[in-house]
DNA sequence: GGCAATTAGTGGCATATACCACTAATTGAT
DNA sequence: ATCAATTAGTGGTATATGCCACTAATTGCC
């Protein structure tokens, strides 16, 4: 059966990511759940809120996400009330983005969550396991991926 | 400014994951282009390839991936004629997936980009770190991670 | 000053992915 | 044999995310 003895999906770097990403996402989610915020929700907040009334194209920037993703994925949280945006006075083509007082009560129950969920995983896995893992994942995340030369 | 002092989003395991999938996942996406498929359309084609005409559920578990999620991401590649289904003759619940000659065809194509992107990314990462990489994303994607303990 | 080029966001559309409630088929226990 | 419990998928709804075409505001250059 030579099917059998091909590569798995566990040589694609691409797939190991996002199947990882599934499998940590729906925890996350788990904890947060009580909150009734998605752990992506929960991180868009805090990044809001560390930010200085962040500009959406710098939410973006950071999160390396599209800005019209950013855009779509900030609606719910205008809609409930934890989320405002405005112009910015000296150049209004960019909006900023801040906490209502309520968005910021919520962050804070969901950060309890958050610190739940990250304590387990790390004890779970070895926190030195763990930072490792981000770093790497940072790394990737800052690589300067031009598009592999053409069919050479 | 006490914000800035902040941990950045760095600390999270699963904000880093994610992000670090959305920057690789436009790479393998940007190379893939010219199939037409997205990277993750790359990898349900090949895992289904791979399987011996799997069930669903059995492709579902191998992608840590919601059945139903699995469910309607095949639907465009159904779409497009390039997988097909069938009742399992055993077990009429059970729907089995396999590829048709033009999705065979497809994927043979798209592995030739996937080769492409693959081969430039580990280039840039290093085959080594690649390697390990994937290891450490294996290993976390195998957890047994029940809920953390109750608010103790 | 005036207009071309650039920059920041929006809205539409498509895929990715999850959860839930529901149906159909099977299995198990009596 | 029967019927409750389990298993496999479906369909609906909601968020996550990307691309593209488009608008509005700015910046640069002459």
């Amino acid at each position: 059966m030579p099917r059998d003895s091909l590569p798995g999906l566990t040589l694609c770097n691409n797939a190991m990511l996002r199947r990882a990403t599934r499998k940590i996402g729906q925890y996350y989610d788990d904890v947060l759940a009580p909150s009734g915020l998605k752990a992506t929700q929960q991180g868009l907040l805090y990044q809001i809120h560390i930010g200085d009334e962040p500009a959406m194209g710098a939410i973006a920037a950071s999160l390396i996400m599209d800005l019209s993703a950013l855009g779509h994925t900030l609606k719910p949280l205008i809609r409930d009330g934890y989320v405002e945006t405005f112009a910015d006075p000296d150049d209004r083509r960019v909006k900023r983005v801040r906490l209502t007082p309520s968005g910021l009560v919520k962050l804070d129950e969901a950060m309890r969550l958050w610190r739940r969920a990250q304590q387990h995983f790390e004890d779970r896995v070895g926190k030195k396991k763990a930072a490792s893992l981000r770093e790497a994942l940072d790394d990737i995340a800052s690589l300067d991926l031009d598009p592999p030369p053409a069919t050479l």
